[in-house]
DNA sequence: AGAGCCGCTGAATCCTTTT
DNA sequence: CAAAAGGATTCAGCGGCTC
């Protein structure tokens, strides 16, 4: 076993080593916000990813990784998932979130919009399926789970402006701000521009844990975990919104591009 | 016991009864395409709506009609599921996935997005909800359930016209249309024109059945079932399409609405 | 203007295992 | 041993983007 490692940047940590471990000796209640999007394929050995043992295995992994997400997290935490079906694995959120009704509340349920069409004009990137059965996959889950479920969140943290402006007066905020709702249409970067930049099988655009984080509610001390970090798109969105982050990675190879991300983004910045 | 009674109407039924006892009667694989949104606090009787015995009931209460519902479709019909989560009940409609997994395959996970902004711009109409916790619900989901799992669909039968016009020549279809995704923008309804026509707790557009049904493929001689017609919406999307409708209501009130509304389509069109 | 690229593809085929 | 089942590899196609 090898031991974590463990690496400051700026106010954030980058620790190179297991999830599972790693929150095991992080103290408890520690967390505001956890935001992170699970491999699917990580963290065991399998034979097919057909079979169901293997989803079993999944399933189970992922719940004890969540129960010691629940031990890191302040009561009044905010728990963001980020996961999609896939034709092998149509049922494997929804088994997810059954499994996970032991340890959280399920507070909001947002559905990542990457593209859609609004009457002849279509928004945003899909990567089409050649398929006579399955349609084009253009959305995503994002789970808001929270300990005790009645978890105060910034309604217009991640707001938008009024369609009706006549509203504007009518709320006591008196700004042109009103909550988003539970349809977020970020669409994914291109293949072009992230091949331009650091190549990671699954890198969500950076809005998606920057709105989950506004979402929630930003505060100067609080602390955002990201147990899946990949690349480092989360701690580049804590980063951007001036507020802690940390990030668990076990591959040295994306641990390495997480650093030079946040790094440059750093040296940009200040 | 009630006796079920039915109506024809065009070459559409209406049966005023219980759908459990309705499609224990009606012949086996004789539909194309079921496509319905079920009631929530229906077909039982429960105490509060948040406890977990009410909860058990209807799950049991829905996966015994879904059994009867794959007992009427062909092998290569499609069943499309409106379910929506609530804030009381927000694990509902991945429990009964979970459930319906023994009986169904889940072939497409399509997102009825009912309002959504992009940019500035916002799109649709939606109910604001007032709550610390909760955001606005804009989406509603419309599981696509087969009993093979490979059943084929018709991908530009609910399409739309390509981003990239370029696309148009390279396909050897030659139409201006690309597979939509599993992303589905239609605006509900605005409460003015919802209480200008027929009221009901739980009408969905039009639009929606139509879509479905057109997903499916649409043929002359193929039969639409809504076990829980209301006031007989998938029924006016099967007339729009020329195709035949057969529709399940306990209600005579809604019954009477359903009847209502598909006798001035049918005088309107001919 | 047009050709090629790319993907947490899917279908088809090949090639192992089992019965 | 023939046949069937199923895993693993290959192929091909979608559709917006980039060159």
């Amino acid at each position: 076993m090898i031991r974590a490692r463990r690496e400051a940047l700026g106010c954030h940590s980058l620790i190179r080593g297991d999830c599972l471990s790693v929150m095991r000796r992080m103290p408890i209640g520690s967390v505001d916000v956890v935001v992170t999007s699970p491999p699917y394929n990580l963290g065991l050995a399998y034979r097919s990813y057909k079979d169901s043992l293997s989803e079993e295995n999944y399933l189970t992994w992922m719940e004890a990784i969540c129960r010691k997400i629940a031990r890191v997290m302040r009561d009044d935490g905010s728990f963001f998932l980020n996961i999609a079906g896939s034709s092998a694995q149509p049922w494997l959120p929804f088994e997810l979130m059954v499994r996970l009704r032991e340890i959280f509340n399920l507070q909001n349920h947002i559905s990542w919009v990457k593209s859609i069409a609004v009457g002849e004009i279509t928004y945003g990137h899909f990567k089409p399926v050649n398929s006579s059965r399955y349609v084009n996959r253009n959305h995503e889950h994002v789970f808001h789970l929270t300990k005790r479920g009645d978890v105060e969140i910034d309604r217009l943290g991640a707001g938008v402006p009024f369609t009706d402006k006549t509203n504007i007066p009518r709320r006591q905020h008196g700004e042109d701000r009103r909550c988003r709702g539970d349809t977020w249409y970020i669409p994914y970067e291109t293949v072009r521009s992230k091949t331009a930049r650091f190549s990671h099988p699954s890198t969500f655009p950076v809005a998606l844990p920057e709105r989950c984080i506004r979402l929630h509610g930003v505060r100067s001390d609080m602390v955002v975990l990201d147990p899946f970090m990949g690349t480092g798109t989360s701690l580049i969105a804590a980063e951007s919104l001036g507020v802690r982050g940390i990030g668990i990675e076990s591959d040295t190879g994306y641990v390495r591009i997480a650093r030079k991300r946040l790094r440059s983004m750093l040296q940009q910045t200040g």
